[in-house]
Parts: structure tokens; C-alpha cells; sequence
RNA sequence: AGAGUUGGCCAGGCAGUCGCUGGUCGUAUUCGCGAGAAUACGGCGGGAGGAAAGUCCGGGCUCCAUAGGGUAGAGUGCCAGGUAACGCCUGGGGGGCGAAAGCCUACGGAAAGUGCCGCAGAAAAUAUACCGCCAGCUUGCUGGUAAGGGUGAAAAGGUGCGGUAAGAGCGCACCGCGCGGGUGGUAACACACCGUGGCAGGGUAAACCCCACUCGGAGCAAGACCAAAUAGGAAUCCAUUUGUGCGACCCGCGCAGGAUUCGGGUAGGUUGCUUGAGGCGUAUGGUGACGUACGGCCUAGAUGAAUGACUGUCCACGACAGAACCCGGCUUAUCGGCCAGCUCUCUUU
């Protein structure tokens, strides 16, 4: 899996997905504006949703913006993990961030749940 | 050149790397007799806005019943036109602001009825008389007044002359107002037009209300199709006394009954889904909104939801902000830049 590709098998789909993860958390790791949940699949690859609520993040254009970044970064990452489940979800106060800045603190989240998954 | 004002346009550019999405073409695999379908990979070109927003109006489309009559309720409210329609737009009229260009205007009815109107003031609408003024006499009372003063946002027209005890539309002239007519205008309305009446009776209708006109309801999570689970019904035809259900309510309409037939439909999927009251150009009618004719154009269609990220570079250093069935408006947010018309001021020739 090392070509950089992001389809829709890579993504949460319904909410029994979204259900299951909440059901099965194993992995957690957060900041004060980003919180990402795991839970280990066995489908031979990794999948990735958002929760990003409205009332955390006021613009749609901020939502966007967050959405492509973090889905980016999964994009170019996700061979570095163990095939998992991962629901993104935003606090408060991340749409003042700029993009560099939310790359920079998703990679420090990221690198934490490696450590985390190959711990276990 | 500066100040103002109105209308229109643009919304960082370029290059590279890695992606996403739908279209099309090609190749491969699978299914199918076949037309073709699905999946994967590759090539090519497409991929947010002026407000996509708020959801405040209007319409298309879909279902409810074929959307019909009445009541209730809601909306609109100077006139004419435009439009699919509107609460929108255009042109005009009245009123207000500005030196002007121009801007603002919820602008029907207070003589159908009801309600409300603080303080001050004698009195806020049946009128009335605090200080005055005048006359009379018993010198502080009676009568006559509303010119003057005072209160107030507002005191039953204004100015002048006559008149009178003092005054007063009491009389007259002009201004204002009402009514009737005339003229101009499709009309709202206007008039330094004519006649007539001494003269309307406060404000508030974005208070109830009255008048005129308009409006059936719900929305793409509408609706249609495929279909695990689960439950026993569903569709068509016939009949319509009674029972029951339905939209804000009524008139009204549907269902239950009998017969025939067999599928039904939650998760999920497919569709609706983008060619449309579309946009562009030319000609033409119109003051204009806009209409008509001809030519050629196709310009997002996602669905846990694409349209991006990173790097370099240039400059004016980039605001507000993301389609979700589709259009027409309105409102609100917004860094800046460009173009055109008009008004005023200054300088120069």
C-alpha cells in the first residue's frame, strides 16, 4: 500500500461504521481541538470519517478546509499504520488555525497512535 | 485635479509534484446468445459564488383529491406598465432631505364603530377662560370677549384693512381649506382656470377595525423504482345505508363490505439530477423594466458528501465566504481594484 490513493473504501460510510468505532475504541489520542478514535477492522486496510459539528465549527468553508487537510495527510500516511477504523472529530477553536498549523498537530497526533498501535 | 453621486465589471496570477469527482475515449478482466453492463488501469478535456449565505417573498416540479364553493386565517396597499409570478423591477405622481447630481418614502380609509394619547396647561375636543381687555356697579363680583400673554409637539386657519365699549370671518381683499365644474393626463394627480361655502375640526390604522385585491396544503428527507430483516397484508373492480378517517374548518372526498389477483418494503442501493421562464451576439419595438426575430453555445452535479494539499515565484500581499431539486427577487457579510454617466468646486488655455 504504498501508492499515495484515497477511494471509497477508505472512508466511513453509514453510521453502523461510525457506531462500531464508538463501540470498540482501543485507540485515543487528542489535543484541546482535535480528538481521534480508533478501533482495529479486518478488512487489510485502513478507513478514516469525520465528526465535525456546526456548532464547534461555525463556516462551511472551515469544515471544508479541515476535511482536506486531514484527508490529505491520511492519503500520503496511512501505509505507516495497522489496518484500522479512525473517526476524526473536531473541538472548538480549530477553525482559527491555519493549514500548517492543523498538518503540523495532525502529525503529532498521528505519530502518537503509531506508537500506540504497535505498543499494544 | 478634487469632492460627491449613480450604474456596471473583476474577486490573486503563473509553474511544478501528489490527489478527489463526474464526463468521454482506449485497454484488460468478468457476466450476457446479443445490444450491452460492472470493475480496474491509462489518455484527454470539465469541476463553487457575487453573494453559493439568511430562508424573508414569488414561481416551476412532485405528492396529497380533479385543488372546486364558502368560512376562518395570512399577505399586499398612490397610479400605470413589465413578468411565469412576486412583497420584485421600470416609468410617473404626492411628501421629505440635499447647493446640485441624487437619495428616502408602510403613500387606501380617522365623516362605520371601539381603544389609547405621559408632563405642562384654565382647557387636549362635548369645548372652555388662568393672566388680560371692555362695560356695569356694591371695588371684588356680574356680564361681554378671545386681540395680546402664558403652557405645550399640537389651542378651531394666516396677513392687512374696516368694524367695535373691547373684540371676534362680524364684513371685505389676498393666501390657505372644503365642495361642484373646467382644462391637461390612460391614471395617480396637477392648474397664477371658473363658481360656491366664512370654513372643514387633533393624533394614532407597522392598535383593533373597514374597504379593495391576492393566496388550498406539504416539500427532493417531495416523489418513483430495486430490495436483506420483520410483520400479515396489498392491488384492481363493484357497492356507498351505517361506522370511521382526512386538509385550519364546513360543503365535500377517501377507507371499511363483497369478488378477483399476488406479492409487500425497514436498513441499504438506484433514480429524481441538471437543457433551463438558460446564457451570448446581432437586428428591431419601447423613455425604461422588458418584448420579438435570427444565428450560433452547453457552462458543477457530490451524497459520511468532490472542486484540494504542498513547494517555488511575481505583485497591488488576496475580504466575505462553499453548490445539495431548479429558477426570479429581497436582505445581510465583504480586502481591494477597474470602467462609464451625471453634479459641484478649483486651476489652466
Amino acid at each position: 500500500m504504498t501508492d499515495c490513493r484515497f477511494t471509497r473504501e477508505q472512508r466511513l460510510l453509514n453510521a453502523a461504521d461510525f457506531q462500531r468505532v464508538f463501540d470498540k475504541t482501543k485507540l485515543k489520542v487528542s489535543t484541546r481541538e482535535l480528538l481521534i478514535l480508533g478501533a482495529a477492522n479486518d478488512l487489510g486496510h485502513s478507513r478514516i470519517g469525520f465528526i465535525i459539528a456546526k456548532k464547534n465549527i461555525r463556516t462551511a468553508v472551515h469544515r471544508n478546509r479541515i476535511k482536506r487537510i486531514i484527508r490529505n495527510f491520511f492519503r500520503v500516511h496511512c501505509s505507516e499504520f495497522d489496518t484500522a477504523d479512525l473517526i476524526i472529530m473536531a473541538r472548538r477553536g480549530l477553525d482559527q488555525r491555519s493549514n500548517s498549523e492543523i498538518n503540523r498537530m495532525f502529525s503529532d497526533l498521528w505519530y502518537k497512535l503509531v506508537r500506540q498501535s504497535s505498543s499494544r
